[in-house]
DNA sequence: GCAATCGCCGAACAATCGTTCGGCAACTGT
DNA sequence: ACAGTTGCCGAACGATTGTTCGGCGATTGC
């Protein structure tokens, strides 16, 4: 009964509950592993361990291998990445529809510099999931899902776009994510409200 | 009197000449498996002498240690692409100056996809290099001034940006630069023809 | 209170990594 | 023709990697 592997995360065993503990504990020591030192290549089974405080062999309990664990720590970051921006978006003016954009991707970009780390790993790790109908469903098709939504309401709103809502949406997150991909793989000490302003001058070169 | 390093390479001994063949063979072969195999972390010692058909000892008479192989490659990659592009842009019409910049762009486009370990190399070591003066100059920067002064020329040529032509090459240099790496974290079947396509959008958004 | 179960760990395994050393073969200068 | 130099290689070393195995201590069920 034991061995049941989970397909989404590969978890294997202990399927009674509270036992989760210990589980979050190691992807959260793996976040932080991966925040500190730099790309992925620092993520190895012993620095884990070594950070969350338990031995090698214990993480073989929650993970099946580790490739299961760098899937576990990325689809990890990539809900706490969802949860930022859907926070920033509902926390938002609602009267202002593209303040509400720029408060997504303003959470996007802090996100993203906040978390180094993840970054590394995403960019390394070819994402093939797909729709059970064959559509493909990478792990940021929400994200600019979210940004279509907001986009969409800019329009109903009344807001002159330049482009239709979807693909607006597409042409500013792929903007902003190229904005933050420069900044890692450049200067560390470059100022970050660059990137804000970078985001907001792309933002008004769609919307008007 | 051997022992010279070079700083810019960190080229070790073989300063006479014609002995520069292996050395380039070695970077050939390094970047062929850079483009076969995933990302940076393929890009071993051992694997490097055995794409190169030497022995692994061998390498250590043209870059001092592994951290010089890899600043090799990269340099060695960056001129290739700096190559294209210029090349592209010549090539071009001359009479249709937007179109040398989507020229440039295209090459751009063209050479990430056909390299894609080059990319997960760039993402994954940070430049720090700065002029004599302090600016920093980052290997690319070169490659922004190009597009700067292809917009530059659509400027003088009468064209309506909706930006700086600075600004405008940052703009669809990062935007670009942002769909590519997508392209890259993404799955590896997707169309290319695609990025082409998005890239004339965004050229569009920003010249009329 | 006893036996079974379960999470955890210390230790070891094989593989691979970067790197060094000593010697071999070929070429050079005289 | 000989001695010296030089590029290259086979073999090894130490470190680190992912992973497995056997047992220990605590908790659970009866």
């Amino acid at each position: 009964m034991p061995d049941e592997t989970d397909l989404t995360t590969q978890r294997v065993r202990n399927p009674w509950g509270q036992g989760d503990r210990l589980r979050t504990e190691i992807l959260d020591a793996a976040v932080r592993l991966l925040s500190e030192l730099g790309g992925a290549e620092a993520l190895t089974i012993r620095g884990v361990a070594r950070a969350a405080g338990i031995a090698p062999a214990s993480i073989y309990q929650h993970f099946a291998d580790k490739a299961a664990l760098v899937r576990g720590v990325v689809e990890y970051d990539y809900e706490r990445l969802s949860a930022v921006m859907r926070e920033a978006d509902e926390s938002a003016d609602t009267d202002d529809v593209v303040g509400r954009v720029r408060a997504q991707m303003h959470a996007y970009c802090r996100f993203a510099i906040a978390n180094p780390g993840h970054y590394r790993l995403m960019l390394g790790n070819r994402r093939v999931a797909r729709e059970p109908d064959g559509r493909p469903r990478g792990p940021l098709v929400p994200v600019v899902e979210s940004v279509a939504a907001a986009f969409e309401r800019c329009e109903r709103a009344g807001a002159r776009l330049r482009l239709p809502s979807d693909r607006a949406a597409v042409m500013v997150f792929v903007g902003t994510h190229g904005r933050v991909a420069l900044f890692h793989s450049g200067r560390a000490d470059e100022d970050a409200d660059r990137i804000l302003q970078f985001v907001d001058e792309l933002i008004s070169l769609v919307v008007e």
